[in-house]
DNA sequence: CAGTGGTCTAGACCACCTA
DNA sequence: AGGTGGTCTAGACCACTGC
C-alpha cells in the first residue's frame, strides 16, 4: 500500500474506517472486521490496527467486546457530531448543524492587565496582541471570543493575521509554537450588556462562561481565552467512552 | 464475591511513576527517566512503558519532547486536580479542595415520564428507579444529582442500594453492566427555586446544568443524570492536552 | 471449541534534539 | 554522534465470548 509519509499509518488506518464508517461500508450497530483481518487486509500490523481503533474507541465511535467482535457504535453519527474539539468554536457551530461564519471585531495592541500579566507570567504593562471574534451560526451570533497572545511570541507582523483561523492554528502559524495543553473552567453567567450587544438575546438570559488558559511544552502560558457561549442556541457537549 | 482482578502492568508502571511524581522523586518541571531506562529498572518492555506515559501524556501531566526527553508538567498538581472524571462528583469536589459528603434525598420507585421513557427506550408507564442526591462540599450543598434507571435493569433489592457511591458504580454493582459511554450537555440555567431550595444561594443566581445520558455496550441507553452544580463554589475544569 | 479482543515482549528503524 | 521519543513489526499467551 501506498504510504504518503506526512502521515503515520495508524493515522492513515484510522481514516480509512472513519471513511468506510460514514459511507456505510461499516453500518451502524454491525461488526467490523477483526483486527487480524484488517492487518491482512490493509498490510500493517495488528499492533497498529490496534492503535488505529484505540483512538476509534475512545471516542466512542467503536464498542469492543473481547471474545466476540468490535462493532459500530449504533449513535455513532451523534457522536461524531459531538466530538469537535471546545476550541475550535467553527467546527462546533458546524456540528450543531449550523454554517459557520467569524467576524473579527477587534485586533489591537495594547498593555497586560494586571490579571493578565499574572495568568500569563508578564510583567504588568508588558504587551499584547488582543483579539475578540465574533462566531455566527447561520448568521446569527452565537459565540464571542477574547483571545490574548503576548506580543513579544509573534513572529509575523500583526497585519498578517488570518483572524478566521482557530486560536490553535493561529498561534502555530504566527508565532512557531506549537500548544501542548490547555485548561478549560466553564461557568455559568447572567448575560451582561456588555456581551448582549455582541450577541443578542434576552437581557435576562444565562450564558456559558468559558476561561481558556493555553500552555506550550516549555511549561510558559501562551494565550488565554475567555469565551461567552449562548448555550440556548448551540449544544456544548461532551462524550466520554470508558475502555 | 471475589473480583480480584489484577491489574495490567501498564496500569502498575502508571501507578508507580503517579507515586513518584506525587511524592517528588520526580519533581514538577525536571526530566525523568529515559523509556530505556524505566524498561530496564522496572523489568518491562519499552511498549508496555510506553502506554503508561502514554496515558500521563494525555492527562497532560508529563510533556515528551523528542530527540530531547520526558518532562513533568510544572503544572501537575494543578492538573491532576483537575483530571477526576466528570461524573465522579465526590471526586470532583475533592479535587476542588473541600471534604466530599452524600445525602441522599430520594430513592423511589416510579413510573417514567413520557420524555424519560423516551431518552432510555422505554415505554411510558414503564417503572424507574429515581435516586436525587445531595453533594455537599465541607458540609456545604453544592450539587443536586437526579439519576434514574430502569427498574427492570436492577439485579439487587432496592433497599440494598449504597447511595453514596457513584452513579457509574451503582450500575455494574446493582446491575450487573458496565457503562461503555456517556454524553453530556453543559449548559447554563437560573437557580430555580425548586433548585435553590436544596442548594441554598442568592436567587438570582446562575448555575451548570448538565444533562448525561449513560449507554452500555450493547447502545442501549441505561441510565439518565440531571445535574445542577453551584460553579459559585466548584470549578468544573477540564485539561486538554495535544500530542 | 475456535475466534475475538487484551496484553506483553523483543527488536528494528526513523526523526529529532543536544552537544 | 549519541541518545531520545515516535513508529512499526512479528510473534506470543491470555481471558473471554459465542457456538
Amino acid at each position: 500500500m501506498d504510504i504518503i509519509q506526512t502521515k503515520s499509518i495508524a493515522e492513515q488506518v484510522d481514516e480509512i474506517l472513519l471513511k468506510r464508517i460514514r459511507e456505510g461500508v461499516y453500518l451502524a450497530g454491525s461488526r467490523i472486521p477483526s483486527e487480524s483481518d484488517l492487518s491482512d487486509e490493509l498490510g500493517v500490523s495488528r499492533a497498529t490496527i490496534r492503535t488505529a481503533l484505540a483512538k476509534l474507541s475512545a471516542n466512542g465511535m467503536i464498542i469492543r467486546k473481547q471474545g466476540d467482535g468490535t462493532y459500530v457504535n449504533v449513535r455513532v453519527q451523534e457522536i461524531m457530531a459531538h466530538t469537535g474539539s471546545l476550541w475550535d468554536l467553527s467546527q462546533l457551530i458546524e456540528n450543531n448543524g449550523y454554517t459557520p461564519s467569524i467576524r473579527s471585531t477587534l485586533m489591537e495592541r495594547r498593555s497586560a492587565t494586571e490579571k493578565e500579566a499574572l495568568s500569563l507570567a508578564l510583567e504588568p504593562g508588558d504587551e499584547l496582541l488582543s483579539l475578540r471574534r465574533l462566531f455566527l451560526a447561520d448568521q446569527q451570533p452565537v459565540v464571542l471570543a477574547h483571545n490574548v497572545i503576548p506580543f513579544s511570541l509573534l513572529r509575523e507582523p500583526m497585519e498578517n493575521i488570518d483572524a478566521e483561523l482557530p486560536i490553535r492554528e493561529i498561534f502555530e502559524r504566527y508565532c512557531h509554537q506549537k500548544i501542548a495543553f490547555a485548561v478549560t473552567d466553564i461557568r455559568s453567567a447572567l448575560l451582561e450588556p456588555e456581551i448582549l450587544e455582541f450577541l443578542g438575546g434576552k437581557a435576562s438570559g444565562v450564558i456559558l462562561h468559558l476561561q481558556v488558559a493555553f500552555y506550550g511544552k516549555n511549561n510558559l502560558p501562551l494565550a488565554l481565552g475567555e469565551i461567552y457561549f449562548n448555550d440556548s442556541i448551540l449544544r456544548l457537549s461532551l462524550v466520554q467512552a470508558w475502555s
